[in-house]
RNA sequence: GCGCCUGUAGCUCAGGUGGAUAGAGCAACUGCCUUCUAAGCAGUAGGUCGGGGGUUCGAGUCCCUCCAGGCGUACCA
């Protein structure tokens, strides 16, 4: 586990530090100083490959030119035994350091012993993390929105995974509550209708009006007839709501393993009520003094804990709401099971709630305050279709759904492209979908390994084997296309470490991107079959670099990484 | 009304702790396949960084204010 990108900066840091002090015990600066200096990456590299603002920092302090400082520590800068080779003074008062190359070595050495575990890095330390995602209702089938989050959230896992967490991905299932009796009912009248005719029975107006709910009782009636036809009604709803939610969870499970999405654990809502987990919390909350009765309902005083509004949390018809349960869930996450961080992947849509949930978080008597609960909010997804939007709504039953969504793209299209930056409204446009395969981004990166791929296999051919690192002169590397590309490789364990914690998995979308494009160039800069043994040597090791880090990255976003195109 | 998010090239977006001439991709235009995959490369064009103030050596980045869009403000989840 190494950063090579940090490794450098800390050598400009030290650089700097000592030839500061030379120059202070030589009596060319003032002594004593400290100076907060920052190393960054210049965005041309006609500025070397790190500048040091140590000299512009300092001029306050010491009452001296930036440059006349620079030219003082210059003087006393000894790269001996450094990764650099070069160091000069420039613009207002930058110290421009030039990679030299063992830098350049020792990063493609890196990359061979770390093979696939390559970034990885222990920002995380083990820390127990749960990113919970999709969540989706079992009252229906999962929509375009659901597909955003569950790319979304099992991307983030990975990366948090590789940024040292200990991560487990957790579906919360609402099976349920108030909805999922509305859900048994909507089912119980679709199938009296499939019977008896439309007539026979009224459609609940606030029941579930989609297709998949008349499917859904026909795939019932073929499984059981009319065996349910003149049963005792709550038993009847009570059977079809088991029916109906175990065929809706299979079916969830199965679209979402089409993404190659897996969970640690499907969580039933069901098993907080029959634990006494949800009764207990909310006898917490009564008896530490924060609720009141109003309507025949029981409120929770969450303005006292900072939000704008307070929560019911028993209605009037003896119902528990979601809040209430959602407050039992998140005390069964963090102090049932022991989860250091839970992280919730939510819609935009959602974003009161987690307003309003991290105010209650903060009341003393549920033991929550030092917990870290995040949430990664996501914007929505517009659809287009024929160039206006449809407005998706699972009442209404007009959604496309999630496994629509793979009959129009592959699943490697979809999972790069839904992982977009959370923050971003994702507009999606079915029409332009059907046609994207050329131009979509996935493609410009997986090209780039099944380049490498055959190139590898063209010359394995002629019996030319990738060297080892330790068999590379990585000295002979020195074109601009071959060190930008070394250096972007570089960057992996750093992108992993702010993807991480940024919560912004897209971040490695772009940076796969960045690698492609810097190996295309690379590529068709520089020739490396025919070429002397040595260079043909150094070339081939850096190609093959390239190939296993987008591999690894490409495994992180849950996208396949073809041989051949 | 109040709250959260967003506003950078025609479109989609990069631009960590303020740094050098604001960058990519797509679309447009011009070139490049008799040697490793042209799903590629090179180049041209495209910008009052939503508007206006402020902070300082320096602001796309920090502060204030206004404008526009999305979402929220249910005894739905």
């Amino acid at each position: 586990m190494s950063n090579m990108i940090q490794a450098a900066k800390e050598q400009v840091s030290e650089l700097t530090r000592t030839a500061y002090e030379k120059a202070a015990a030589a009596g060319t600066l003032p002594g004593g100083l400290e100076i907060a200096a920052t190393v960054e990456i210049p965005k041309d590299t006609r500025n070397g490959d790190y500048a040091s603002s140590f000299a512009m920092s300092a001029a306050k302090p010491m009452k001296m030119a930036p440059r006349a400082i620079a030219q003082a520590m210059l003087e006393q800068l000894d790269l001996t035994g450094s990764y650099f080779d070069k160091a000069e003074i420039a613009g207002p008062g930058f110290l421009n350091f030039a990679l030299g190359g063992k830098w350049y070595g020792d990063v493609l050495a890196d990359i061979e012993g770390e093979g696939d575990a390559y970034g990885s890095i222990d920002e995380g330390k083990g820390e127990k993390v749960m990113v919970e995602f999709v969540s989706a209702n079992p009252t229906g089938t999962m929509t375009i929105g659901n597909a955003r989050g569950g790319i979304l959230g099992d991307a983030m896992a990975s990366i948090l995974k590789k940024a040292g967490y200990n991560v487990w991905r957790e579906f919360y299932v609402n099976d349920a509550g108030n909805q999922v009796e509305k859900f048994a009912l909507s089912l119980e009248v679709r199938y009296l209708q499939l019977l008896r005719g439309e007539n026979a029975a009224e459609f609940p107006e606030d029941g579930y009006h989609g297709d998949d709910i008349k499917e859904l009782a026909k795939v019932f009636y073929e499984k059981f007839g009319d065996k349910y036809l003149d049963m005792e009604p709550a038993q009847r709803r009570e059977d079809m709501k088991k029916f109906g939610l175990d065929y809706n969870i299979g079916k969830m499970k199965a679209d979402l393993e089409r993404y190659g999405i897996r969970y640690d654990q499907w969580f039933l809502e069901s098993t907080l009520h029959e634990s006494g987990d949800v009764d207990e919390t909310v006898q917490l909350l009564v008896d530490a003094g924060y609720t009141y009765e109003k309507d025949g309902a029981l409120w929770l005083r969450n303005t006292d804990f900072g939000a704008d509004k307070d929560e019911v949390l028993r209605r009037a018809n003896g119902f528990y709401t979601y809040y209430a349960v959602d407050i039992a869930y998140h005390r069964n996450k963090f102090l049932t099971r022991g989860f250091d961080r839970v992280i919730d992947v939510w819609g935009a849509d959602h974003h009161g709630h987690a307003l309003r949930f991290a105010a209650t978080m903060s009341a003393p008597a549920l033991g929550l305050q030092d917990k870290k609960l995040d949430f990664l909010i996501m914007q929505l997804v517009q659809l287009l279709q024929d160039g206006k939007e449809v407005k998706v709504s699972k009442r209404s039953g007009r959604a496309i759904t999630l496994s629509d969504l793979l009959d129009e793209i592959s699943v490697d299209a979809a999972r790069f492209s839904f992982n977009a930056k959370p923050t971003s409204h994702l507009i999606f446009d079915m029409d332009l979908a059907v046609r994207q395969d050329s131009e979509n981004p996935v493609y410009y990166v997986q090209y780039a390994h099944a380049r490498i791929c055959s190139l590898v296999a063209n010359l394995a051919a002629d019996g030319i084997q990738v060297p080892t690192a330790g068999h590379v002169d990585a000295t002979l590397l020195v074109t601009e296309t071959e060190r930008e590309l070394i250096k972007s490789m570089a960057r992996l364990p750093e992108e992993v470490r702010l993807s991480a914690r940024d919560y912004d998995p897209n971040r490695i979308n772009r940076y796969l991107s960045a690698l492609a494009g810097d190996f295309h160039r690379f590529y068709n800069a520089c020739h490396i079959k025919g070429e002397e043994p040595a260079l043909l040597a150094a070339r081939l090791k850096l190609a093959d670099s390239v190939r296993s880090v987008i591999a690894t990255c490409l495994g992180l976003l849950g996208v396949s990484a073809p041989i051949k195109m």
